[in-house]
DNA sequence: AAATGCACTTGATATTTATCAAGTAATGCT
DNA sequence: AGCATTACTTGATAAATATCAAGTGCATTT
């Protein structure tokens, strides 16, 4: 990307600063932006009749996050996004993101393998979570993003396999006894 | 799209009709075509271990199925593709895609969007799949994709929601007798 | 029409995971 | 440092789901 390209792009985002706990999206509000985390660390999750919390996502430095289809929708968010660390985000509008596309095409390609390479690991995800036991869903998580087990709480991480907090204690038990 | 463009990108893909069982694509082999499903029905599933079939997706008049990553990597692949009812497809090789891509921007476009939905998709089955019981799946599953559940022998359908023939043999019985 | 093979169902039991309750360790706040 | 809050662990028990084994019904083949 040249110069010109560069500056037209950071035009069409604007800079955010969160604290940590602090919402982004709250369930019911329209997603106004897409976020991309330059530094911080923030979740994407849903809340249930019985309050329980479900991780979507995680992004820290150099990912994305939104509810894609509030955002893309306009439609109310089903989604809640807060930060779990002090985060800098760049924030752009769904006009600015359509505008961007349309002006830096390669924009547009950035985003298309952005979207298979998310949609890639969404399908590992899934793949895992209808046919490994809790034991093996863990094990795999921490051979695949061992960042992600390191950096997380242990009851996001558990919410995030869609296990207890108790059952993953557990399961960390017996792992660094099987050592 | 104009008629030039629909004769250009018609001509990047290729015919070809499957009966039913047989194979588009082989756990191990490297996905050479991303297919769009003229008519019929293909699912992509991997084998563990245990030899139990784990269904990733289903793919219908309309839809495209491969394997994602092998297709952009090269890479082996981890799934299996094959035909559940005698199907009519066109294939479209990588090099192609790719020039595809960069000679009508417009399908650019279209996969970008293309892969919004089924990102938007794929994290509404991963947050029932760690967030509901084996009933609530199956029931939202009916909800939002009845021609899915009607179309789908029942075995599939268990295992695309991660839970066994057995148990949901029992969970539609309940739904029944509640009625 | 009989025979074979699948898909689905049903039953008994085992295993995994959740729930509830209490404890201990770690962290944040003033 | 001391107190409060939150995170994690552990134990006892309950609930959900899997496993294994037979059986039934239905369709396909011969």
């Amino acid at each position: 990307m040249n110069e010109e390209e560069k500056a037209l792009v950071k035009s069409y985002f604007s800079p955010k600063k969160l604290r940590k706990k602090q919402y982004l999206l709250q369930e019911g509000d329209a997603c106004k932006y897409l976020a991309f985390v330059e530094q911080g660390l923030l979740r994407s999750y849903n809340v249930d009749d019985k309050a329980v919390e479900h991780m979507l996502q995680f992004a820290w430095e150099g990912w994305w996050i939104s509810d894609t289809y509030s955002f893309l929708s306009g439609e109310p968010a089903a989604y809640n996004i807060d930060a779990i660390e002090d985060a800098e985000l760049l924030l752009i509008t769904l006009p600015h993101f359509e505008e961007m596309m349309l002006q830096v095409p390669r924009m547009e390609r950035y985003f298309r393998i952005l979207f298979q390479k998310n949609i890639i690991s969404k399908e590992r995800r899934l793949l895992s979570s209808i046919s490994l036991t809790a034991e093996e869903k863990y094990l795999r998580l921490q051979h695949s993003n061992p960042e992600l087990v390191q950096r997380i709480p242990q009851q996001l991480i558990a919410s995030y396999l869609g296990i207890t907090p108790e059952t993953l204690s557990r399961i960390r038990k017996t792992i660094v006894q099987k050592k």
